[in-house]
RNA sequence: AGGGGACUGGUCAAAUGGUAUGAUAGGGGUCUCCAAAACCUUUGGUGGGAGUUCGAUUCUCUCGUCCCCUG
């Protein structure tokens, strides 16, 4: 069977630091989940590991796609499935860690992404239904190929009922049929997943105190220089929490501590939306912060609980 | 010290002599190709006291707090 180590948790929560003494202990590499730092060139905003931090530890999935490209779960998935190969083939054990749930889920089950191609003008037309005849139009249209989907998802969130009529018209299968069988997967990894965490309010402060740092670090710059290197708006990139905050502030709106106190906001929002992505996965072990209070104690648990599994 | 104005959830606003409305924060949740995205849901409130009234958050008085003006 194959081994798989996962760290994950909140934003700020202290997962990069732990990943590396882990990763030393365990003679492990360590492959990111992290929709935003898989970009180059940005470093600050995303609290990227710098080589320095790294320890000689090997990083996957760092620094490999430039801002100006796409990135999405599926790529991702391809990435990582080469990553963790050439780590079992050195007879190490890959450790995920990253605080995109979805992207972690994609690995841990093996989420069947592939049926098809995406067609970006089909989308496009359909945004344009959206925006033109509504979201209830819209709607009205997946409730009558794939009314279970039309259930599950709200009008308003019109990105996944694009989503469920797009995946319906290229396969022809429904996509509440194809989530449900995929639903039902289970790993084809014996994996461990730690979630880090740590008191509410604290994580907070920790975030309001990172991002005064991101902007005392340069963040201004590095968005400044995003944008003369051709990155825009719209691009996936830039929907990275501080750079969309910041491109609007360089475009004459609000001012820079509006837009600081926006992204504080934004940040603490997204942990929030992280908790409740892990509470929700099954398996998974808590590692409390306010428990576990030193880096020992919390390296002797996560090791407790590899051996356990007989990961190590 | 005198005169004037304001006080509505944590914050910013709305409204009415008869069920206090939003936004936002906070909490919880959904999620299977933009996920640092998109969306759903929910806990909180009329500064304190007295009076008029069937009924006051609204009108009156008083106390408190804050702001402005005058000295």
């Amino acid at each position: 069977m194959k081994n798989l180590v996962i760290l994950t948790g909140p934003t700020a929560v202290g997962k990069t630091s732990l990943s590396i003494n882990l990763a030393k202990a365990i003679n492990g590499e360590i492959i990111s989940a992290d929709s935003m730092q898989i970009y180059k060139k940005m470093d600050i905003g995303t609290a990227k590991v710098m080589p320095e931090e790294m320890d000689g530890i090997k990083h996957y999935l760092i620094d490999v796609i430039e801002p100006t490209e796409d990135f999405h779960v599926v790529k991702f998935k391809q990435m990582v499935e080469a990553a963790i190969d050439e780590i079992y083939a050195k007879g190490k054990i890959p450790i995920i860690c990253g605080g995109t749930g979805f992207y972690i889920q994609a690995i841990l089950y093996d989420i069947d992404f592939t049926e098809n191609e995406i067609d970006k003008n089909y989308r496009k037309s359909l945004e344009a239904f959206a925006k033109e005849k509504g979201n209830e139009a819209l709607h009205e249209k997946l409730n009558a190929i794939d009314p279970e989907s039309a259930k599950a998802i709200p009008a308003a969130n019109v990105k996944r009922v694009i989503r469920a009529i797009e995946y319906f018209e290229q396969t022809g299968e429904k996509f509440s049929v194809h989530n449900a069988t995929q639903k039902e997967k289970n790993s084809p990894y014996n994996f461990a997943y730690f979630v880090l965490n740590d008191d509410r309010q604290l994580l907070y402060n920790r975030i309001d105190a990172r991002v005064d740092k991101m902007i005392a670090d340069g963040l201004v710059s590095e968005v400044k220089s995003l944008l003369a290197s051709g990155v825009r708006k719209g691009m996936t990139a830039m929907d990275g929490i501080g750079y969309k905050e910041l491109l609007d502030y360089l475009e004459g709106d609000g001012s820079l501590d509006d837009a600081i106190s926006l992204i504080k906001q934004k940040s603490r929002n997204y942990a929030k939306r992280q908790l409740t992505w892990f509470r929700r996965e099954k398996e998974v072990i808590w590692l409390d912060k306010t428990v576990l209070n030193s880096d020992d104690l919390l390296l002797d648990t996560i090791l407790s609980n590899l051996k356990e599994k007989g990961i190590i």
